[in-house]
DNA sequence: CACTGATACATAGAAATCCGATGTATCTTT
DNA sequence: AAAGATACATCGGATTTCTATGTATCAGTG
């Protein structure tokens, strides 16, 4: 799959904004919902989201709240404040990005011969 | 600078794109013309250019052609049948992962809890 | 009750990608 | 003569994601 390659960067984007839009997610709730939303097209392994949350949780840029269900444990992630911030911020990057690329690529105008 | 994270994926598509626009580029012709194309918003470095241009080669995507330009030797790249191909599909499949991540991150509306 | 598949966490090592640093050398301008 | 732009190149490092593997619980089925 070559969109895996394009996942590269945006990863912990697409976590930060899930847990903005839904408040309180737990890991494998995560990856439902990036498969949901995709259509399928994007499959978060569990090899890159929990590596990932640990990370942004180092961060300080969520927090983690285990739950025991049953005698399975079940660890709750949800925005710190930093958190909050730094996903508006990313979230704007990344569609800076996304418009500058498309300028790049949409334009089939060749250079004007600098 | 947080940009470059989020070129890791797109790179190829942008040189080849580059090279379908303009026919016939040589490595520090593509620097300039990423630098000038983006307003200076994506810098491409030699260190990622030129490994990148080797690849390509190596994969059949595009030819070179050696010039000298007095003593100092210029490559020229230009794609091939196979790049021309290759370059229309990634061109695609780059912009509909954009759509993917767009709907999924522009999209505040809750997940109906499933 | 045994089995299967889904749920739920986790990590180690591999693979890929881009960057920083560095190197060589030529050409142009001052 | 010096500085800055042009023009190529590679090495090692850092980062990121995936594959594979592991443990364990829960629900549904035969």
């Amino acid at each position: 799959m070559q969109s895996n390659e394009l996942i590269k960067g945006t990863l912990s984007t697409i976590i930060l904004t899930l847990l903005k839009e839904n408040g309180r997610m737990y890991g494998y709730d995560i990856t439902k919902a990036v498969k949901e939303k995709t259509d399928g097209k994007i499959l978060l392994k569990e090899g890159s989201l929990y590596p990932a949350l640990h990370k942004l949780s180092a961060e300080g840029l969520i927090e983690s709240e285990e739950v025991m269900m049953g005698k399975r444990t079940r660890i709750y992630y949800k925005l710190t404040e930093t958190g909050m911030e730094r996903t508006k911020a990313q979230v704007q990057e990344l569609m800076s990005f996304f418009n500058t690329i498309q300028a790049l690529i949409l334009n089939d105008r060749p250079l004007a011969h600098g």
